[in-house]
DNA sequence: CCGCTTCCTTGACTCGTTCAAGAAAACGGT
DNA sequence: ACCGTTTTCTTGAACGAGTCAAGGAAGCGG
């Protein structure tokens, strides 16, 4: 995607086109799952002095008109993705954090509505399947950071 | 449930017993979803000058042996539970942060295995719910902080 | 009741995120 | 092309949940 679609898709959401918020959203869409400070990296390639302020008020107004999403998995910092509006769940690694991105198959059903909704207007069910990722199981070589999974492993609560 | 079982239950999990740890497994019994605050009030009624660090230490060891499950819905702090191992989820209201549980009636199969593994030894799948309590739907009043909602609306990046 | 081990208290500290005020940039209209 | 209004960005301080570390206190097996 260039930098153009990027203004095109803030300017169909009604945003002001700025190139921090262009930056921001390139940032999200080639570091799927990324972390605040991993964006702000990412957008410095090109931007160097941009604020962090900038790129927390991006990201906010981007998830706002739902042009990103925001996951954040218990003992995570948050995380942002690209693909919406897809259903589509994640499973993250009790050891090194690694996230990824697993399709909805069973559709609409189970994972769409509770058993009973207590009265709530539900508008989205979001699942996480917690595990170990395949390095981390083989266990060699110990926890293995790669990909985005974070600094340090997640402590998420079983 | 009595002093002497919460004893008891400290017991049976190898875990020392000390009058901080009963207190705590108390108030999260007490008080379901509770954040840590919550947990720490709560316990501060029958011992005043616990250290909020006790109540920290006893809540990680507590979720560490199994005896309690923490929950953390996108934008909220910590909340801890004693209904574990009945793969129970989450209904959380949007507007005023009041979580509810409810029961994973379709039990095994889709809630609990994501279409592709990713190679990853799933042990978890935990879904959330988003939506509105009754209460923030009819608005009437605006978002009405009952129960155990938290303080401020969570923004969970839609 | 003793001694070892674990746990709690105290207090400082980290880090992700937010707040606030003023300067800068976007963009519709002239 | 420029102006003015509105939104957004920069700067720098602040907040709060949670963690770290050292020493004293309590649990519990012998």
């Amino acid at each position: 995607m260039h930098a153009e679609d990027y203004s095109a898709t803030l300017r169909s959401s009604s945003l002001r086109v700025t190139k921090q918020r262009v930056a921001v959203l390139a940032a999200v869409d080639t570091h799927p799952h990324a972390d605040t400070e991993t964006v702000i990296r990412s957008v410095r390639e090109s931007l160097p002095d941009v604020s962090h302020q900038a790129v927390y008020d991006s990201l906010h107004t981007l998830t706002e008109v739902g042009l990103v999403r925001s996951i954040q998995p218990s003992g995570s910092v948050a995380r942002y993705e690209r693909r919406i509006g897809d259903n589509h769940h994640h499973l993250v690694c009790r050891s090194c954090g690694l996230i990824v991105d697993v399709d909805c198959t069973v559709g609409h059903a189970p994972c769409l509505s509770p058993s009973h909704d207590h009265g709530f207007a539900v508008d989205q069910a979001e699942v996480t399947f917690w595990g170990l990722c395949p390095d981390c199981r083989s266990g060699g070589s110990g926890p293995s950071d790669q990909g985005e999974g974070s600094p340090e492993p997640l402590s998420p609560d079983v």
